[in-house]
DNA sequence: GCCTGTGAATAAATCGATTTACACAATAGG
DNA sequence: CCTATTGTGTAAATCGATTTATTCACAGGC
């Protein structure tokens, strides 16, 4: 009572539980299960003690509640990259499965070379969160010893392996390069360029096999060469455009990530290619600005909604059910086979010459 | 001492600051002084007490700690979207000034919308957040009040306005339009659509005062549209898809936010219209794809890492000294010339036909 | 009438750190 | 030799909530 009188004098202004009490007339333990639902309190005195709060303006005080019970509020999500909008659709879409649940939602970045990965999880394991959802920035995940001493229920987010020891939720990368090459296969074309990045990124690896595996099963097998070109957009330029002027010229390109997407397109810019008629190109992950291009590029879009429901899900599974089993989930990813696709230059030309137009296809979009 | 003792065999495994204090053969006070820095410890001591912490792998408790002192160690920013690579750059560059510094950053957006920004600000109010880099979601923003009620200090980003009482970093919004508006001028427009978003926002209102101040000022004034488009693409497309079907053709068009942008390359692609023989066209906002497109659209570049520095020094300024003075911070912009703006169409033609065409198919600018 | 069981409310301990107030020793000054 | 001062270290209170253990009243069973 006295603790009650004194508090609310000389603080900034926010009451607190004993403020509550006193105006409802009840002790602190019964405002704080009144308010946290329990059910042994009387309807009177819940009645009082939910108008004192709402009189009040009370706003229970996070850090105190979760200091004094052992789990926690917060869920935890590290991304590699605040710039990539691809990952910004991902937080988007998380972002709205928090808001319909009890638990507030904390995203950081580990940074674009995964620097700061282990400072940011140690540090969100120091705020205790309930969990966490982490698109890794190495295959080797260094902090994983951490995460599992913690014990802290976590969900490894699109680049994930079965090695990790945790459940993760990803994309059919391999299916949908597969796919991906058929439609260059049937186009026509027999030599595929690849343009991934270091690989060592779980997720960049299917692509590549999935690509590799898919030509190479084809009834004419095809000559795939893979290129890694590095992780940003200016390794990714370089690479791209020391092989335009190098080796033989490619007629199809498969670009496995964005920026190698955005290389690929400054160096045919460049060098004035025509697409699809010099080269035919397809790339992996979807914006909006590459139907806006001439012609517009096809691409593997993938399933940002379910991916964050899913992995949601899981987390939430986790939380209830500690139990540390690791499920892999996929989720299949959508082809947009749109006109930068289409055969092969008839015959050998030289570069700037282009090669035989022909007209866009209409765009469609299949499963 | 028995707290120490019967905690370290209880708990899930983190120690205690009893822990180090029971190992370096101190009290928890002394153990306290020394993490933080204190002086008025011995040297012998001192180095115990790092020794024990070190051995322990202790970690603080920033809940228990926050909750015990006043000030806090968290920085709040709030962003009305994630999906946005432009607030996604500037979370970055803010993220990097925190990383040097004590203070954790906590990212959350009030959607598109700005439906959560209240929740978003009052939840982080119960964290007791150091201070807040806010990007308001209306010119109205109506957590004013809690803010000022909270009296947490607070630097208002990209969309400020003298009318708010918060310190507020933005750019010159009204000069680099004016500038925008004299290159096209300069290249022998006399009129000019202007593709603004829903005017309401600070920033959108000074983009679209600088750029029909500088029209009317020229020497031979300038007949300037502007086209309210709404907050998003879809909305964006379709206004101006109709403005392209019913007025006067427009031969040149400065678009205020990047969705307009998109917009108008969507339409521009729709009808074939060649740039910039038929349309001359520029956009607030720069992004590398926009360098890819043919021809590369001239852009106003908001310098995304100075705004953040600003932001942030003015934040840290204000957490030390608290007094709740307004100052405006206005960071320049810089002007991308590209060759998306070039002189009008020679001779003015009919509607239907839109200026000269070109061939839907691809055409490089060869060299 | 007495004992037991149940529901409702509270006093007090607790989470893990910080801070205040005080104790104790060593040094300085007279 | 005694007192004031300074430098170090600790016990205990505290932040604001939750939870445990306990009290109290009342109803039912024998």
């Amino acid at each position: 009572m006295s603790k009650a009188a004194t508090h609310r004098l000389d603080e900034t202004g926010r009451p607190t539980i004993y403020d509550v009490a006193h105006r409802a007339e009840v002790s602190p333990a019964t405002v704080s299960k009144v308010l946290s639902g329990v059910t042994t309190v009387g309807k009177a005195n819940a009645a009082r003690v939910l108008d004192a709060a709402r009189a009040l303006d009370y706003r229970r005080d996070p850090l105190a509640a979760n200091l004094r019970r052992g789990r926690r509020s917060l869920i935890g999500l590290i991304i590699p990259d605040f710039k990539n909008p691809f990952f910004g659709a991902l937080i988007s879409a998380i972002e709205q499965c928090s808001a319909a649940s009890e638990f507030e939602l904390v995203t950081v970045s580990s940074g674009p070379s995964g620097a700061a990965e282990a400072r940011q999880i140690a540090a969100l394991l120091d705020w205790r969160v309930a969990g966490m959802i982490v698109i890794p920035s190495s295959a080797r995940f260094p902090s994983r010893r951490a995460l599992q001493s913690a014990a802290v229920p976590t969900v490894l987010l699109d680049r994930i392996s079965p090695e990790l020891p945790f459940d993760g939720v990803g994309v059919d990368n391999d299916v949908a390069c597969a796919r991906m090459v058929g439609r260059f296969y049937d186009a026509g074309h027999r030599t595929l360029l690849v343009a991934a990045s270091t690989p060592g990124l779980p997720n960049m690896r299917e692509r590549i096999a999935g690509t590799c595996a898919s030509g190479a099963a084809m009834p004419e097998p095809m000559q795939i060469e893979v290129l890694s070109c590095g992780n940003d957009l200016a390794a990714a330029t370089k690479v791209v455009a020391d092989r335009f002027a190098e080796g033989p010229q490619p007629t199809a390109v498969f670009t496995l990530f964005i920026e190698a997407t955005l290389a690929v397109l400054r160096e045919v810019n460049r060098r004035g290619l025509s697409i699809p008629g010099a080269l035919s190109l397809a790339g992996f992950d979807d914006f909006e600005w590459l139907q806006v291009m001439h012609p517009p590029v096809a691409t593997v879009v993938q399933p940002i909604e379910a991916m964050a429901v899913a992995a949601w899900e899981r987390l939430m599974q986790r939380i209830e059910t500690p139990e540390p089993a690791h499920d892999l989930t996929r989720v299949p990813c959508q082809l947009d086979f749109r006109s930068s696709i289409a055969g092969p230059p008839s015959k050998p030309r030289s570069p700037q010459s282009g090669g035989p137009r022909i007209k866009p296809t209409p765009q469609r979009r299949i499963s």
